[in-house]
DNA sequence: TAGGCCATCTGGTCCT
DNA sequence: AGGACCAGATGGCCTA
């Protein structure tokens, strides 16, 4: 599905669901008729049960129609489950920091669960850092009482995110901030980029590094200004991620 | 053409 | 007993 040049799902992951002609057409189901039809295992894999009375000894007092019926609807409770995990893929996919749209090919599955793996690891990160930066700044302004003192207020912006605004470059220096990927928000969006840091004030965090991991993931990916991407040309890690990758999934 | 990714079917196992 | 979950098998589509 991912591998669909023409549009980013000719193969739509999340299909009508429908016990359709396809269905029928389908060798495996034709095979499996054709086996009850002559009483043949349908695989060298020989059953497992052990004839306790399971459900295969009463599957196998079914008639055919029966057996077929019970064979549909478990097929399609499968489908309608393999289908909501997709959606629920899709939906991961949505919120990760990563180009999308109809001319970017779609993360794969287990490239989506790498990416939203390491950007959770990342935010963590990120948090902590900011928890510091503000433990800090309270700190040192707290003869004086007031934040305010330390961060003048110079617009009508709140002063929270007056505060916010001044850590943005320690914080973006701890994603780091040397990355060709770097670059302000309302430059480099493709219409249908996800926002990044940017509604935070500064630029967007390089976020390539992301999928770094002990898993080669393939390449092919469409490179986007400021974008990050799975692929292995925009795998440098800064220094500053250096530690999410040291949490890398272990395998 | 090989390899990657995916959808689907299928049987087994576990849970309610 | 029925449904959910899981993993293996299979075949299709696409890209390098």
């Amino acid at each position: 599905m991912d591998s669909d040049a023409s549009s980013t799902c000719s193969r739509s992951s999340s299909p009508e669901l429908a016990v359709d002609s396809s269905f029928f057409s389908n060798k495996v189901f034709q095979a499996y008729c054709t086996d009850r039809e002559t009483g043949q295992p349908r695989s060298e894999k020989p059953s497992q049960n052990t004839g306790s009375g399971g459900k295969s000894r009463a599957r196998a007092d079914l008639c055919k129609d029966d057996m077929q019926d019970l064979r549909l609807k478990v097929n399609g409770r499968e489908r309608k489950r393999m289908h909501d995990l997709n959606q629920a893929m899709d939906g991961l996919r949505e919120v990760m920091p990563y180009a999308q749209g109809p001319s970017v090919r779609k993360l794969s599955k287990i490239s989506t669960l790498v990416l939203a793996r390491n950007y959770i690891l990342m935010l963590s990160s990120s948090l902590e850092e900011m928890k510091k930066l503000v433990g800090d700044v309270y700190g040192a302004s707290g003869q004086s009482h007031s934040a305010r003192r330390v961060l003048p207020p110079t617009s009508a912006a709140p002063a929270s995110q007056l505060q916010l605004l001044s850590l943005a470059p320690s914080l973006h220096s701890l994603v780091g901030s040397t990355s060709q990927h770097t670059i302000m928000p309302t430059l480099g969006q493709t219409p249908h980029s996800p926002p990044l840091a940017g509604y935070l004030g500064f630029p967007a965090p390089p976020l390539p590094t992301l999928l770094k991991d002990p898993l080669h993931l393939s390449s092919g990916y469409r490179h986007f200004p400021g974008m990050p991407c799975p692929c292995s040309l925009c795998q440098p890690l800064p220094a500053s991620t250096a530690s999410l990758h040291n949490l890398s999934m272990g395998k």
